[in-house]
DNA sequence: TTAATAAGTGTTCCAATTACACTTTTCTTT
DNA sequence: AAAGAAAAGTGTAATTGGAACACTTATTAA
């Protein structure tokens, strides 16, 4: 690099990277979040979102899934970057510009020691209380973005377990979308999406009558696959 | 702030952060882009989008206005953040972290000289030349998004003049969707928008029988507004 | 054996979208 | 003054996709 190539970015300021992640779980037929009761400064005692630090030879990205998994022992997560929030005075603190990005769990799989160890909650969303700094924002922005994610990519099973019911699947679409849906008409809809294929086995756990399990295919998915809900 | 407040900070390094903008334009009936045939370093030579760095005591929202103003000396134009790009490679002169924005505006109101001065260009959308950096993605990733807002929002008016005619709205929309309408049923959904309104004037420059103007009434819109197209 | 519980299954109706072609107005040219 | 050119403007029928709707089946526990 020349002299002034780095003159070019020398005379401009820097800041702190953060990410938030708002990480979504499914449970009872509704949407949760994992947020943190803060036992550490700034802001101890508020609720949060786990966030932190973007730091040095680690991209953006890398950052939100390292955060993700300091707090849930989850890699491979499905994660989308929401937006980047860049107001002056958004961390009364010092100045940070922070990426918000949502994941999406399986609540049944997270470490429970590091959630408990970060003093970390499942919090069903219409129970979420209010959130430091602009996180209430974030979780808005993210929430929307997910809806429609969800409305036009198979993404909500990631929220699920491998295996699902059809009765699984719509209750949590009727939880990301906070509508009921007719049965029929759901099924019909799946029916339609090969990627979404019978396991062949039965799941006894909720009827007496068992219910047929399902899994997604991503090979199918990507050939020739079409989502709309 | 206190010490360990201070500490929480300061152990994180700092970034330079950066914006970058898809400015559109309509003409012709295609969308262009401003884009800069950069005369300066880094990169000399090649096509860039028109970026800068965020300023200390600038919020990121502000610094893309003020990136879009020194190029076109446009203030008060429609803008979105599109996207966060944060890879450690990105800018091969030294790390950058660098939100890009979109902006819309009249193709017909921008400050020649200024965009003389920084050797900028519009450049049809079809035509548009390979963009140093992640410059490519941007530009993708703004195209789909502003596809989207403006199939859902009335956010295509910015790109057309104050007044125009319903013929120029779907040449318009036929660019961003690179779709072609049918006329009918194109003025069939327009008419059923109270907010879009005629103006009483009549446009003689296009055609001999001359064309009613109409304008986009923002009141209208926020009071019992639906946009879909 | 029966009572309880969730799983599973088709058809009709309605609304929204799509397809489609000619007339009108005005100016220019001859 | 008549004819031609060019874009503006206009309505209906057909199709499709989405919405509404209720009973039967399988199994286990009482």
């Amino acid at each position: 690099m020349t002299a002034s190539e780095k003159a070019y970015y020398s005379v401009h300021p820097k800041f702190h990277m953060a990410v938030d992640c708002i990480i979504f779980g499914f449970e009872d037929g509704e949407l949760s979040l994992l947020l943190l009761k803060r036992n550490f400064e700034p802001a101890k005692g508020q609720w949060s979102l786990m966030g932190g630090f973007v730091e040095e030879g680690e991209s953006v990205d890398d950052a939100a899934r390292r955060i993700v998994a300091q707090l849930t022992g989850l890699t491979d997560i499905y994660m989308r970057q929401v937006k980047t929030y860049g107001n002056v005075d958004r961390d009364p603190g010092e100045r940070v510009i922070s990426s918000a990005y949502y994941a999406l769990v399986d609540i049944k799989k997270y470490d429970h020691t590091l959630v408990q160890a970060h003093n970390a909650f499942w919090v069903k969303l219409p129970e979420v209380p209010h959130l430091i700094f602009d996180h209430d924002s974030m979780v808005a922005d993210a929430l929307r973005f997910m809806q429609y994610q969800a409305s036009i990519k198979p993404v909500g099973m990631n929220l699920l377990p491998e295996e699902f019911t059809l009765t699984q699947l719509q209750t949590l679409y009727e939880a990301i979308f906070r509508e009921s849906m007719d049965k029929r008409n759901f099924r019909k809809k799946i029916a339609s999406m090969d990627y979404i294929e019978k396991t062949g086995k039965i799941d006894k756990t909720l009827s007496r009558k068992g219910a047929a399990l399902y899994r997604f295919n991503p090979e199918r998915f990507k050939e020739n696959g079409q989502f709309k809900i």
